[in-house]
Parts: structure tokens; C-alpha cells; sequence
DNA sequence: TTTAGGG
DNA sequence: CCCTAAA
């Protein structure tokens, strides 16, 4: 388990902007020579295991070898050993559709393959990762280099020695290939900060190693925080700790299942159902449940831990450029030679794609006609494949052509507000609420997988729409264990099912389960298998605007919005009229088992809006409406459970005549207001 | 971890 | 949906 996610991980951070910002880099060699790598080491700040901020300079060697030792953060030599013309190398640009990020996380990760020499980066094969967890800003990067390198570019850039690796990490780095210490490396990542100066971000240096971070001042707190809750279930300490803990959950519920499944242990108040209820389906959910049961329970195990992970996923995805931000520090993109590697993203972006970057996002509202600029929009993740002889021309060729092949109609856009995904298209833009400027601050636009050209279109209402790699021509493959990561950590929605192996599970229930666990046992079982595509998920790259930023959207991805079906309701309000109120983790044990997105913090607040829906008008009811049928017993339901507290429940008469009428009551007061 | 509420 | 105080 623990390799696995960790290879997860790794395969993320492979990213575009590496790429890119190799592509730059390389540019910048050839256009200025040696100058560019003199001034940039020089800028840039290194932070040494001393605990003070270094300033590696000249040679190489000095700095490698402390960073071996400390596992600090330094800039080296990374370029000049990429730039060796007899280093075979080869770019994996991965795209990684990932979730809707309000944070705005690139990673990226170049690995070279060298033919010629057997040192460092020479060695076989030098794998260096980088995670730019950056804003748009780009304010935050940091990179890992797995095989003792990191790298680069424009800002602070981390080394991990195997030793630091393999002592957090346990002896997954045991192994020689430095692909492999990389995969299994952990993912840091990170989070957005507002410090200018990238930290060290690697979440073994930074969450172990505090020493290495005494230089930096912006964001460190920040960063440590966001590596605690995002890769939680990375380190070694805590890696197998999700599963555990879900695990142990599980067998919770199975064992609660079980007792009131098989053992006759059914306590009146646990169970049975108010007496007025009599002829529900308790039956149907037994017999379900015992059929069942057992096979959820495995296959909800990945689900429950995907849940759990789902932090890490949103640290790891990628996201897009917010107009916004781009708008707010436009200087600091242009300037800061620390953001090279967002910037270098920019530039490559720009010439690949520049129909989608605009420059400058204006909002003005004038009369009704609400105008605006898209300053940019951040082009998904790509892997690409450069031959050893590849020109820097070549390149830059490939790449764009990579970029086009997905903006020729692979992509679509979407309009955020408020971070929200405004997806019903007839409205319009003052329905939707895009009027004024004040609105416009919260508008957003993502630029998303096209579903219906890459995938067919998934049954489920979810966004999950996932990426085929023959969306483009590019050869889409994680590095070395493709699709990993997405199946564990990465899918934030539930993927649509590409088997649907739950056929047993009523429709009802969110169905997307099967799927997931499928990935996730092949991938288990050969992290090696070249997938077709990662169920990447089709979440867009959104853009959020800048306002979200400042909340929690850097932090935690919001959960993927799942209204509740019809048919949720309905189970929802019956299991709510057998247990109550107030017992939210029994209603979900009972009725919502399936649906593992559902928490009893879901189930309960959900019963809330009912309450609150069918106590209004109905024209003021939003969303897919609910037969009155069951807002009429939401209400019954509700004041009966109000006046007897679950806990007081018995089921007699009284409590029956209670509910009728006011079942009745709320059905006059309906005829009444329809009329 | 759950429950109960506010946001 | 999220966040949290309490339990």
C-alpha cells in the first residue's frame, strides 16, 4: 500500500512545467551562454542543512555533496548537467486534468535518461521531480530530486539524499533506480502561500528535517501545514494509517451490519421502524445488505482511503491560473527570476497556445453588457517524449503541438462562480448571476477534457469525466507507474465506472465504486501496467478567481458538489423516519452505505435543507425538485422526531396519529398554497 | 468519532 | 458543503 500510494505521488509530479521550464532553460543557455546559469545560482537562495541561507555559487560539487548529506535545498548544477549533451534525455510531460484546483499546483518532473556517464545525474537514469505548487504568483515552488538532484530553476529547490529518503520513508528508496527512489518518494507539495520566495517544500526535508528550512521565512508554517494535512498519508509514520484507520472503520460497519443483518440483535429503537412506517423496506435493506455486504466492504476500502486521501489529491493536481491572480501580480510573474519555472510554464504556454492567454483581465461592467478578459488559462499536463536528439526547436514543436492537439476542440471551457461551476448553459450571465463587477471578482473560467470527445459520457451526473491520453497525440504515460496515482490518490470525484460490476447496487446509489476499486487492484497489482489513460479526472483545471484564494480554496479542495437524487432523498427520508433525527451515522450505515461520498455530516445537513425546502414556496426551490410526496414526510418525519427525541422513539399509536397528522396538516397547508 | 449547529 | 465545539 504504502509503495503504491507513494509511487502514486511520484507519478505526479512528473509535470509540464519541468518541461517547460527545461525548454526555457535550454533557450536561455543557447541565448546567453553562461551567463544565465551564473546569475540564477546566484539569486537563488539555497538553504543549506547549516540552517542559514546559502548562496552556492560556483562549484557544484560543494553543494551536491551537502545536500546529499543534509538533505537541504539547494540549486546546483541541475541544468548544467541537463544540458550535457550526452545526457540522453527524455521529457515526460504528464497531464494531470486533475481536480478543480483552487490551488493552483503545477508539478512537474523531467527524467533523463543518460547514456554516457555514471555519475550523479549521469547515473542512469537522473530523475528529478519537481512540485511547483504554485499561484499563479508562482509564489511557492519546490522540487525533490529523488536521486539526491533537484533541481531548479528559478527557485529553491530541495535535494533529498536517499538516506534522508529512505529513513523517512522507510526502505522503499532502497532500491538503485533512481526511478524508483522517485516514485517512491513522496509527494510534497504544497500549497499556496503568499511568500515570494519558494520554500523547500519537500515534505520529508520540511516535515522532519526543520533544521533545513531555517532560512526560509515566508510561508514555512504554512507549507508544514499544508504537507501535514495534504500528504498525511504519505509519510511513513502515517502511510498505512488511512487505510487502517478506514479499514478499521469498515469492519465497523460491517460488524454493525452484521449485528442487525444476522444477529437478531435488533433493538427496537436501533432498527425497527416506527409502527406507522410498517410495510417500508427495512427488509429490502437487509436482504441487500447480506448479500452485499461483504464485497462493498472490499471494494469500499479503496474508496473509503480515495476519500481520505482526497487532500493529497488536491495538492498534487493541477490547477489553473486564475484570471485574477494573473491580474494581481502580473510584476511578480514578469519579474522574479524565482518563479522561472512558472514563468518558463508561461512562456511555453503562450507560444503553444496563445488563442487561450490573453494579457490583460480587465472587468468593467458597463450598462448591461458584462465584459471581461480572460487573462490566461493554464493548459493541462502533458507527457511528452523527447528523443535524445531533440533540438531545442524540436521541442518547443513538440510541445506546442501537444498544447494544440488538446486545445483543437479537446478541451472546452467552463465558467466558474465562486469557485462553483456554473454548468447550465441557458442561462444566462444574469441568471447565472454575472452582472456586476463585485460579480465578476468571483467569475472564473476552466478550461476542461473535452468528455465527450475524449470519453464517453459517464452515466453518473459527476464530473468525473476522465481523460483518455488519445486526447492528444501526446504520449500520455506516467513515468512508471502511470496510472497509480490517479486510481488511489488522484480521482477526487468517483470515476465513472468503466466496468460496472456493482449491478446489484440499486440505482439509487452512486455506482461509481466498481470502477475505482478495479484501477486500484490493477494498479496494486502491477503499478507497472501501462495504462490506457489515468482516470484522470475530467475536473477541470479550474480558475478560480483570485477573492477564492485567500479563503480556504488553497488549501483543501472544496468537495465535488453531488445534489442528492431523488431517489437519495427517498432513502434518506425513510431511513429518517425509522431512526430519526439525530442518528445520522445509522441512517448512513443503513441507506447510504453504498454511497461512500455520502457522510452522516452529508446525510444530516441534507436533511436540514429539506426541512428548510419544504417549508418554502415551492417556486423558490432550486435544483432538481422533490416530489411534495416526500417534503410532505420530510415534514411529518421532522416534527415527529422533533417532539420524540430518537432516543425516546416507540413506536405506538400515539406516535403514529402524531405523524398523520401532521403528515395531513402540511398536505392541507400544500393544497392550500398550489391552489 | 459523532452529533449538532452555524456559516 | 465546510468548519467546529462538544460530547
Amino acid at each position: 500500500m504504502g509503495l503504491n500510494k507513494t509511487k502514486v505521488e511520484d507519478s505526479q509530479i512528473c509535470a509540464f512545467e519541468l518541461l517547460a521550464s527545461l525548454a526555457g532553460k535550454l533557450l536561455q543557455e543557447s541565448e546567453s551562454s553562461a551567463s544565465s546559469n551564473a546569475s540564477e545560482a546566484n539569486d537563488q537562495p539555497v538553504i543549506g542543512g547549516g540552517g542559514g541561507v546559502k548562496f552556492e555559487q560556483d562549484d557544484d560539487r560543494p553543494l551536491r555533496a551537502e545536500c546529499l548529506d543534509h538533505g537541504s535545498c539547494g540549486e546546483s548544477a541541475f541544468f548544467t548537467r541537463f544540458s550535457s549533451p550526452n545526457n540522453d534525455q527524455k521529457c515526460l510531460l504528464n497531464e494531470f486534468p486533475h481536480a478543480e484546483s483552487n490551488l493552483f499546483l503545477e508539478r512537474s518532473s523531467m527524467i533523463m535518461n543518460s547514456n554516457s556517464s555514471k555519475n550523479g545525474g549521469a547515473d542512469l537514469k537522473s530523475v528529478i521531480c519537481k512540485s511547483i505548487p504554485g499561484k499563479v504568483e508562482g509564489s511557492s515552488d519546490s522540487r525533490v530530486s529523488c536521486d539526491g538532484y533537484v533541481d531548479n530553476g528559478l527557485s529553491r529547490q530541495k535535494r533529498c539524499d536517499r538516506l534522508d529518503t529512505r529513513g523517512l520513508i522507510g526502505d522503499p528508496c532502497s532500491s538503485n533506480d533512481p526511478m524508483e527512489k522517485c516514485m517512491k518518494f513522496p509527494v510534497l507539495i504544497n500549497s499556496v502561500n503568499n511568500v515570494e520566495l519558494p520554500s523547500c517544500r519537500d515534505p520529508v526535508t520540511s516535515a522532519s528535517i526543520p533544521r533545513h528550512r531555517n532560512g526560509i521565512k515566508l510561508g514555512i508554517r504554512d507549507d508544514a501545514e499544508n504537507f501535514t494535512r495534504c500528504n498525511k498519508p504519505l509519510t511513513k509514520s502515517k502511510a498505512f494509517r488511512p487505510p487502517q484507520r478506514i479499514g478499521d472503520r469498515r469492519i465497523r460497519k460491517l460488524l454493525t451490519s452484521k449485528h442487525w443483518k444476522v444477529g437478531p440483535k435488533l433493538k427496537d429503537c436501533e432498527f425497527s421502524k416506527p409502527a406507522f412506517l410498517e410495510g417500508g423496506v427495512k427488509s429490502h435493506y437487509l436482504k441487500r445488505k447480506l448479500c452485499y455486504s461483504r464485497e462493498r466492504n472490499q471494494r469500499n476500502t479503496f474508496y473509503k482511503r480515495r476519500k481520505f486521501t482526497d487532500h493529497s489529491v488536491v495538492v498534487t493536481s493541477d490547477g489553473g491560473f486564475s484570471s485574477e491572480s494573473v491580474c494581481n501580480s502580473p510584476d511578480k510573474n514578469m519579474t522574479g527570476d524565482k518563479n522561472g519555472a512558472s514563468i518558463m510554464f508561461h512562456d511555453a504556454a503562450n507560444g503553444v497556445s496563445s488563442s487561450v492567454i490573453g494579457h490583460q483581465a480587465s472587468f468593467h461592467s458597463k450598462d448591461s453588457q458584462v465584459k471581461f478578459s480572460i487573462k490566461s488559462f493554464r493548459v493541462p499536463e502533458l507527457l511528452i517524449e523527447v528523443p535524445e536528439t531533440a533540438t531545442v526547436g524540436s521541442l518547443k514543436r513538440t510541445v506546442v503541438e501537444a498544447v494544440s492537439a488538446i486545445l483543437g476542440g479537446g478541451l472546452r471551457v467552463g465558467v466558474l462562480l465562486h469557485g462553483k461551476k456554473v454548468r447550465d448553459d441557458n442561462r444566462t450571465l444574469l441568471q447565472t448571476g454575472i452582472t456586476s463587477n463585485e460579480n465578476l471578482d468571483a467569475l472564473g473560467f476552466s478550461l476542461e477534457p473535452n468528455p465527450l470527445q475524449v470519453s464517453p459520457p459517464s452515466c453518473t451526473e459527476d464530473p468525473p469525466a476522465l481523460l483518455p491520453c488519445d486526447t492528444s497525440q501526446l504520449i500520455l504515460r506516467s513515468p512508471t507507474s502511470p496510472i497509480v496515482d490517479s486510481g488511489i490518490s488522484d480521482a477526487l470525484p468517483d470515476l465513472p465506472p468503466l466496468t460496472n460490476l456493482d449491478t446489484n447496487i440499486e440505482s439509487n446509489r452512486e455506482s461509481a465504486s466498481s470502477h475505482a476499486d478495479i484501477v486500484t487492484d490493477n494498479t496494486l497489482s502491477d503499478s507497472r501496467a501501462l495504462v490506457a489513460v489515468p482516470p484522470v479526472n475530467t475536473e477541470e483545471l479550474a480558475m478560480v478567481p483570485l477573492n477564492q484564494k485567500s479563503k480556504r480554496s488553497e488549501l483543501v479542495q472544496r468537495r465535488t458538489r453531488r445534489p442528492f437524487s431523488v431517489s437519495e432523498v427517498e432513502a434518506l427520508v425513510h431511513a429518517v423516519e425509522e431512526l430519526g433525527t439525530g442518528r445520522w451515522r445509522d441512517v448512513n450505515l443503513r441507506s447510504f452505505e453504498d454511497a461512500d461520498h455520502r457522510t452522516y455530516v452529508d446525510l444530516k445537513d441534507k436533511w436540514k435543507t429539506l426541512v428548510h425546502t419544504a417549508r418554502i414556496a415551492p417556486q423558490q426551490r432550486r435544483g432538481e425538485p422533490v416530489p411534495q410526496e416526500l417534503l410532505d414526510r420530510v415534514l411529518a418525519a421532522h416534527a415527529y422526531w422533533s417532539q420524540h427525541q430518537a432516543k425516546q422513539h416507540s413506536k405506538n399509536q400515539t406516535a403514529i396519529l402524531k405523524i398523520t397528522d401532521a403528515h395531513a396538516v402540511r398536505n392541507g397547508v400544500e393544497d392550500i398554497q398550489s391552489i
